[in-house]
DNA sequence: AGCAAGATCGGT
DNA sequence: CCGATCTTGCTG
């Protein structure tokens, strides 16, 4: 299958997101490679949006959001659960795709402990990288959308933004 | 230096 | 509904 290159990642999050429904996260761990159906993902917009942590600007744990999209920017939270997201956008406009959920495992913190993802996948390159990578999927597919989960404190416009994509069907 | 809160989850 | 568990950004 072929795997989705820097150009996939390099354009609007409220895009990518969406598009991300339905292909394949491919995950490798000693010569053994894993495939799975993302089914869930959220959009987090740019330095305004007050629900990304891009809006505390350019800090340590966000730089990596600066950069060109198409690399791994992955935090913990609630001092035990790693979540996985792909930066996207030209470099120096803050955006990232959280992924909530891929088959037979749905919610951010489980999909990330059964995948093995922590801190050393920080700015992972997902075009060159031998251990976490985006291919394309087959089937063409249906989604839903509903506002972002857990982002209460962000308040108006921005708790009610319809900014979570979720897998429906598949055609 | 200290503190409150967090893009969650599983058990009451 | 509540606790686990620790990094982070903000305050002083």
């Amino acid at each position: 299958m072929l795997r989705l290159s820097s150009d996939f990642f390099t354009r609007d999050v409220l895009d990518v997101a969406p598009d991300l429904i339905g292909k394949i996260l491919v995950r490798k761990v000693k010569s053994e490679i894993q495939k799975f159906i993302i089914t869930e993902t959220e959009a987090y917009r740019g330095r305004e949006d007050l629900a990304c942590h891009a809006s505390k600007g350019l800090t340590p744990r966000t730089e990596v959001m600066f950069r060109e999209g198409g690399v791994v920017y992955v935090y913990l939270i609630y001092g035990m659960y790693w979540m996985l997201n792909f930066v996207t956008e030209k470099e120096g406009n803050p955006q990232a795709v959280l992924i909530r959920g891929i088959e037979n495992y749905n919610g951010p913190g489980k999909l990330t402990k059964f995948l093995g993802i922590d801190k050393s996948f920080y700015g992972e390159d997902l075009s060159i990288s031998d251990r976490i990578w985006i291919e394309e999927g087959t089937s063409k597919i249906n989604y839903k959308t509903t506002p972002r989960i857990g982002i209460d404190y962000a308040g108006e416009p921005w708790k009610n933004k319809p900014w979570r994509y979720v897998l429906t069907s598949i055609k």
